[in-house]
DNA sequence: ACCTGTCTGGGACACTCGTCCCACTATGGC
DNA sequence: GCCATAGTGGGACGAGTGTCCCAGACAGGT
């Protein structure tokens, strides 16, 4: 094994954390398991990192960031705004299905953090976090759609987050795509409700 | 141990096993911690059941089927569309919040089965079931206001399962008691537009 | 060139896990 | 009353877990 400074080291079992919960499940992501995926002997693992929980939390950090950076691309050029909501949703569920264990993986982790005594803070930071994303896109599409929201951008963002939560739920349970399209259809026609005329433009539906 | 047929050792340890997994976790509902919570021998555990996933099949079973039965419960008097809704809604929030840890259980179990060759069938049935559940609570709030769904009532019961486990899942996370009543007044918002007039009672919003 | 401190990695500890074996005992049908 | 059958329960096995120790090796600053 090359020298790697120790920061690194934890960067990388972070990464090779995040690959083995996905694949296999975040219980058969032990200390063993994600060294063996990074290379690495048992002895860096502890060096590296004061304990497993703790490598977790940069797990969850590694996803939470990586999801920012993908949402910007959830914004289509559909012009009027339940098109624009279906695309995001759309884009959304896209995700989910090109890599199910990912995101499998990051339920897991929430669960797993709300039962570890010292993860009990990480899944409201989380989940603040997507909300905070859910709501900038929701201020740029209203943005670039020349519309308001006529209630809270924070509380559509939760609603949105919800949305797209229990639908991945449910399609990780039965894979029915067909049907998660569907609910994402009504999903847009529900959520468009909510757009107001801003600038002079129409509201939909 | 009193003597006590295996059919009903079986039935006691599946309570217990739920009892268990809502209090500390499905991980930590290992044979032994649900042979403690229900007062036998380890022995015990496997006369009556075969191997552990096969009595987390049963504890799903268990939930579920109390599920549909408080389902009942969630149809208020509201007289308008939007009420019935947002008072169904916030009867399962109630619901969650006086026993999370039950909430999360299933959660919890979900992935676990989605990860366990043994249960891979698991959660489409549970879901299955959730969707047969809030249709039947959609068909008889319709009845009941006067009123028909303009959309396929599975689809929109897919949708409101959705709903409602992902303002589960937020709530979980950041215990936000407002912030989830507000989704759910949207929510509601949202949902009541799928209502069309039938034996000419009003539409509501 | 040396030497301090960072990094390596094999091995082990103490523990929990699901499952199984087997000697034992109470029970219901004859 | 006897005996096959169903139920009991202590104990153990092998595998897997997170964490830690410690002897060794390499690096950069002097």
């Amino acid at each position: 094994m090359a020298r790697i400074a120790a920061a690194d080291r934890r960067a990388r079992l972070a990464e090779a954390a995040l690959t083995v919960a996905a694949r296999d499940g975040l219980a058969a992501a032990s200390t063993r398991a994600i060294v063996a995926e990074a290379g690495m002997p048992l002895a860096s693992f502890h060096y590296a990192v004061p304990s497993r929980d703790e490598l977790l939390r940069d797990v969850v950090g590694l996803v939470v960031a990586q999801e920012g950076d993908a949402a910007g691309a959830l914004l289509g050029d559909a012009a009027d705004v339940r098109g624009a909501l279906r695309d995001a949703l759309g884009g959304y569920l896209a995700l989910v299905r090109r890599d199910p264990g990912r995101e499998q993986a990051m339920f897991e982790l929430t669960q797993h953090a709300l039962r570890t005594p010292g993860l009990h803070d990480l899944p409201a930071e989380q989940y603040a976090r997507y909300h905070a994303v859910a709501a900038a896109l929701l201020e740029t599409g209203a943005a670039r759609l020349g519309i308001r929201w006529a209630v809270p951008v924070a509380d559509l963002a939760r609603l949105v987050v919800g949305i797209t939560d229990g639908a991945t739920l449910a399609w990780l349970a039965d894979r029915d795509d067909a049907a998660a399209e569907r609910v994402l259809d009504l999903a847009a026609d529900a959520l468009a409700v909510f757009a107001a005329p801003d600038t002079g433009s129409k509201e939909t539906r």
